[in-house]
DNA sequence: ATAAATGCAAATGCTTTGCATTGCC
DNA sequence: GGCAATGCAAAGCATTTGCATTTAT
């Protein structure tokens, strides 16, 4: 996915292209699997007057148009990512990255959540925890 | 895992074992995947002037000592459950309620954890989303 | 006796919301 | 021109923390 495919995708869904969403498009691009936080500090930077509302509801939208996905992990703070190919990650646990792995054979897995005949899953998150090879 | 181990686990670990306590142990059992408010609610009955404080201390506390898993789900409160042997979960979006699943073959897991050679996996999440039975 | 746990209230941190103003389409 | 997006500030919610009092050991 690309940036312009995004930009595209947004006026596709009646969402308006501002600068900033542009700006905000950008940087998902560029960086790894930053928080909305991160991004605000960066967007500052180009726009000083941006407030965090705008950048939260602006992931909110990308997010609900599936061109962002939120990477939730409990009490700390989520973690944003354009919505590319299906993978899985690795968090670790000393610098905090998140690096992508590919995924499994994914029919394997959804064979575990229909166990028992009774789930219709719709989709599922596997996460791994531990240390990554720069921080051993 | 019982009443009774947690008990004890918690006085080789130091901590003291309160009415307070001994009734969140209790309700850990009783209930399926509580939140910590849900928890608080019902103490509540019991206790009427326990404080969120006391529940989310304990929980935290229960964490630390290893009897206690969180379930984390992002901007939604986290879910409570006594540590048994491993197991996945599986949400029902449409009644919120948290199905356990027996876990496929972890060796298979960990090696796609491991893949690239270069993480040392110390844990893994696996998250299944969708529809239970009851509700479809 | 003493160190830890409790209850209360205030504080924190992330995210959302209300509202007047601005600016895309 | 009309409606959505912005910036600002305030509100919301789950969770944590400080502190004086109580209680388990």
């Amino acid at each position: 996915m690309s940036k312009e495919t995004i930009l595209d995708q947004m006026k596709e869904e009646g969402l308006r292209i501002t600068p900033q969403r542009v700006h905000i498009v950008e940087l998902l691009f560029e960086l790894s699997h930053p928080t909305a936080d991160r991004i605000y500090t960066l967007m500052s930077e180009k726009f000083p007057y941006v407030s965090q509302a705008t950048v939260y509801n602006t992931l909110k939208k990308l997010k609900e148009i599936g061109v962002v996905r939120e990477l939730m992990d409990g009490d700390k703070s989520s973690n944003f990512e354009v919505n590319e190919m299906e993978h899985w990650h690795f968090n670790c646990k000393v610098c905090g990255e998140i690096y992508d792995l590919e995924p499994a054979k994914t029919e394997a897995l959804m064979a575990v959540g229909t166990q028992k005949g009774a789930f219709q899953v719709e989709s599922y998150q596997v996460k791994f925890y531990g240390i990554c090879a720069k921080c051993m």
